[in-house]
RNA sequence: GCCGGUGUGGCGCAAUCUGGCAGCGCACCCGACUUGUAAUCGGGAGGUUAGGGGUUCAAUUCCCCUCGCCGGCUCCA
């Protein structure tokens, strides 16, 4: 047997001609179920590959990103298999690694029931058991339509080969057609799939494993297509780590705003309203204003101008802007008055804002021009999509419009990143990065040139922020680039927060101009912004990033006073109620009935950053004693000191 | 909008599968207790079981329709 060299994790080896990667990867991480693929020359491949002269081969160890994938998209081949078995006649459609997990869409002939899924994970767990191999099989397109016949979906997908869409590049996406056979230790074949791989070596390597939930998905995610049943699921190099992960999970859904703001009082979606039309209560009321004072107080500064929109027009408006050709569908329906004219809720600013500029001509002199206002917008979100605040049908935008020359939309677009991030970050959120959404070639408005100068900026003007820029090609709305600031939480979920969006269309629609120094006149570029999105919705995203334990200059209650008994209630109301509330320190005093310990219970689920406990000592003292939310105290402060202490951690906007 | 699930006092749940007096805890109201860091004791009030229709001697329970909510899909100017 001949010989070749190969290059195994940085080091050339001399090996037989015809040793597979996982032969190679032994003693470097390898046969143990730490090893579940080879990257040869930068290509993810099953270890049974065999490898060529002058093959540069790494170990993808199951728990990196690639790994878990590869796990992940196996476990989702055994999945199929278990429903093929207790449900034969089922039809496959494609099952994906996804972030967290996997899914496997099925034309099952009735939908999974609750049961049915405890069932298929039991049959999963067998099919591990029987540590069945993964075996890759190059087919060409005739054998595997004959091999397919049964498989109307993947026959399908034989057809569009090659092609990019993410969804479909696990099962067609290389440049041959392969199918995965499952097979038995005594050689039998289990089960197969038409599949691109790369595969863990056997259903042995799944460590840990667990069926999440089964939901409808449309074929090829188009609403077009007929709905396929899904099922979702997830696995993990250990147990540890699905344990965590479903730890996770149930930290996620503590902290569900939906869950918070309710046992907090905070805001509620009363039936008679309607869908998506939220109403907040006093304690959001507070947060709220908080929020809102902040915001105002920031554009101050920057320079921005404060306008006001009504909250319905004539339909022209939407006419002119083109939403109604475009969005009518998103839209409330028409209000018909007198003479038949059709007046409209507003889903959005822009137009007014642009009405604004219009009112008058306009010099390069006052440019640029920014209009800032809460504006409360209506849209006739699809009944499926409503979620708690973060999709509604009523809503309000800190929302903004700059109008810029050309010249100057580079130094305005800096500046505006660099107020988004600030703004963010006075909310305690820190870590970011940013997403570039450009042109989309079938659906733009606009000259090339132009969208070319923009995305450039934009482009530039993130890469200034440092912080990573992923790309979002095709993403943009037709009328211009856009750049968005996504935020990770304090569990490491990402949101979309603020979004940037350039404006080439709706400055043509409504023939904006501006007299330059050249005595010309010129169309301004527009730039859209909102920072927080909407209010409802960074009330949500806050809401769940601090678990409902806002910082102190945004709790309802930022002081709650605690009497060890009766006769202590004066004390607090009178010297300590006085000196906190003219310090402007949202304090109450629990004078209810209930024992001490029941009114720190009580206080201690409603998240009060700070509790004063008053008794006999702390009177005589002229003072007070701290409780933190982490339990911790502080005894004998005097009030004074607590006023200050307390005062500070408002005005700084830190945490406690 | 589509598929599936679900709906019982303000909140969390039981009784529903297998039809037979709607129950518990918290919250609320009244009374007693006056206590030093996460639930004091006793009493009371509160429900047309989402709404409508059907089957039945009898419906929270079974069936149908509508609405809401939940999980996804599609959508998100």
């Amino acid at each position: 047997m001949s010989e070749i060299t190969v290059t195994v994790a940085g080091a050339a080896r001399r090996v037989p001609a015809d040793t597979t990667a996982g032969e190679l990867l032994q003693g470097e991480g390898g046969p143990d179920r730490s090893t579940v693929a080879a990257r040869i020359n930068g290509e993810l491949r099953d270890l049974a590959a065999v490898v060529s002269a002058g093959d540069v081969v790494e170990a993808v160890p199951v728990d990196s990103a690639d790994g878990r994938s590869i796990l992940r998209h196996s476990t989702a081949h055994v999945m199929a298999q278990a429903v093929q078995d207790l449900f034969p006649g089922t039809l496959l459609g494609i099952g994906p690694p996804i972030e967290n997990g996997f899914y496997y869409d099925f034309a099952p002939h009735h939908p999974f029931a609750p049961d049915d899924l405890a069932r298929i994970e039991k049959r999963m767990f067998e099919i591990v058991k029987e540590d069945q191999i993964f075996k890759r099989r190059v087919v060409s397109d005739e054998d595997a339509r004959v091999e397919l016949a049964d498989e109307p979906f993947k026959l399908e997908l034989i057809g569009l080969k090659g092609g990019t869409a993410d969804d479909e590049s696990v099962e067609v996406g290389g440049s041959e057609l392969t199918i995965y056979d499952n097979i038995r230790r005594d050689g039998t074949l289990a089960w197969k799939d038409l599949c691109r791989g790369p595969h863990i070596p056997s259903t042995r390597a799944i460590p840990a494993l667990k069926l999440m939930r089964s939901a409808a998905a449309y074929w090829r995610g188009s609403e077009k297509n007929p709905q396929l049943q899904r099922i979702y699921g997830t696995a993990w190099e250990s147990r540890d780590a699905l344990k965590a992960y479903l730890a996770m999970l149930v930290e996620a859904e503590k902290r569900d705003h939906r869950k918070l703001g309710l046992e907090l009082d905070l805001f509620s979606f009363p039936d008679e309203l309607g869908s998506g039309l939220a109403v907040f209560h006093p304690k959001g009321g507070v947060i709220r204003k908080e929020m809102e004072d902040y915001s105002r107080a920031k554009h101050l500064a920057a320079g921005y101008e404060f306008v006001n929109t009504p909250h319905i027009t004539k339909g022209k408006l939407y006419e002119i802007s083109g939403h109604l050709d475009w969005y009518s569908d998103g839209m409330y329906p028409p209000m018909e008055l007198d003479g038949g004219t059709n007046y409209y809720l507003k889903p959005m600013n822009c137009p007014m804002h642009i009405l604004i500029y219009r009112a008058r001509g306009r010099s390069y002199r006052e440019l640029p021009l920014r209009m800032f206002e809460f504006g409360t917008v209506y849209r006739y979100e699809k009944s499926g999509v409503i979620h708690g605040l973060t999709r509604v049908r009523g809503m309000t935008q800190d929302d903004a419009h700059i109008f810029t020359t050309i010249d100057d939309m580079r130094d305005e677009l800096r500046k505006l990143l660099t107020f988004v991030l600030d703004l963010l970050r006075d909310f305690g959120l820190e870590d970011f990065y940013l997403e570039l959404s450009t042109k989309n070639p079938d659906k733009f408005v606009g000259d090339d040139a132009v969208w070319e100068t923009a995305t450039a900026t934009l482009a530039e003007v993130a890469a200034e922020s440092g912080l990573e820029l992923v790309p979002d090609p095709g993403g943009a709305a037709f009328y211009g680039p856009k750049i968005s600031v996504q935020a990770r939480d304090a569990i490491g979920r990402t949101w979309q927060m603020s979004t940037i969006q350039v404006d080439f269309n709706l400055p043509e629609r409504f023939e904006l101009e501006y007299q330059g120094a050249d005595g010309e006149r010129h169309r301004p570029v527009m730039i859209h912004r909102a920072l927080f999105g909407s209010i409802e919705r960074f009330f949500a995203v806050l809401t769940e990033h601090y678990a409902g334990a806002f910082p102190p200059w945004l709790a309802p209650v930022q002081a709650v006073g605690i009497p060890i008994t009766d006769t202590h209630v004066p004390y607090l109301d009178g010297p300590v109620g006085e000196a906190l509330r003219a310090a402007g320190v949202r304090f109450e005093v629990d004078d209810s009935d209930d024992r001490m310990q029941k009114k720190i219970r009580n206080a201690q689920k409603q998240k009060v950053p700070f509790m004063l406990i008053a008794g006999d000592d702390d009177v005589a003292a002229g003072a007070v004693s701290f409780r933190y939310r982490d339990g911790t105290q502080k005894n004998g402060v005097a009030i004074a000191d607590a006023v200050a202490e307390i005062r500070d951690a408002i005005e700084r906007r830190v945490q406690v």
